[in-house]
DNA sequence: TTCTTGACTTAGACAATGTCCAATGTAGGA
DNA sequence: TCCTACATTGGACATTGTCTAAGTCAAGAA
């Protein structure tokens, strides 16, 4: 993920082994770790890493655009680095799996206007739930 | 909700004073209320209920189908007394209204096969976000 | 009506996740 | 090399939810 270092570089981002370890750890195809599971991971390449630098930094790459918060249950927020390709994530209902999806045509058509409540509508997120191969099978 | 109370008497729940509170409380058309918003409606009812019983006696409602979860943010989760219809979410991003929202069509339809990774999809929820009327107009 | 009993409620400890702050450290420019 | 504004740290604190031991009571039995 030398190109995100390169555009936090251009953001004026100052390169911390902190922020490089964070941005190693989210690197991937359907990864969707949550803030602790990341700081494992990065505490794995460097073990003084705090937990608030972690929740700091994922925040900074959320607001920034260069990652998206992904709530698939009530649970933790996962941190996904495919921000670039608009997707949905389908989550197998017995082991949490998450895999990123592409629905064909545009969500928000299936939505009346008698149904948008006067609202502005921007996106729409579809969550699809079902059972993995390996849970089917185990 | 006399209704409600009387389905949970046919499956056996005793009927104390704490379930028909939080039953009241749960009665209305896009009602999604947290459980401490829950728990501070009740107890304007009747003053002693613990916040454990608010818990306990959503979690029953919901493993019964009375009452659905709905989880729009990485936040509280909310409890949804409209478990009858199946509907979606329409989300303010500024304040927070949720209302219930009918789209049209199989929402499982826009998901190719290819895009399935070998799951069997149960279903599928929709969260649409926008701006509410009142929002857009302050 | 009163009694009995197992289901229900309570209070508070504890767990999981996330936020905030004052003190300390350091990346990168001068 | 030195400065300093920005970043990190450790821990306190907040929010949301779970669990348990002890006390209470709804509803059927007598
Ligand atoms: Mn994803
Ligand atoms: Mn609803
Ligand atoms: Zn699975
Ligand atoms: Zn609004």
């Amino acid at each position: 993920m030398s190109d995100l270092l390169e555009r936090l570089r251009d953001r004026g981002w100052r390169l911390t082994a902190q922020r490089r370890v964070v941005a190693e750890v989210l690197d991937g195809d359907h990864v969707h770790y949550t803030a602790d599971e990341v700081h494992a991971r990065a505490a794995a390449r460097l073990p003084e890493i705090a937990r608030a630098t972690v929740y700091n930094t994922l925040s900074e790459l959320v607001s920034i655009g260069e990652v998206i918060e992904v709530s698939t249950d009530g649970r933790a927020k996962r941190y996904d680095p495919n921000a670039r390709h608009s997707h949905q994530h389908l989550v197998c209902s017995k082991c949490g799996t998450i895999r990123d999806v592409h629905p064909s045509g545009d969500p928000l058509a299936g939505l009346p206007e008698s149904e948008r409540f006067g609202f502005t509508i921007s996106d729409a997120t579809v969550t699809y739930r079902g059972t993995c191969p390996q849970c089917a099978a185990g």
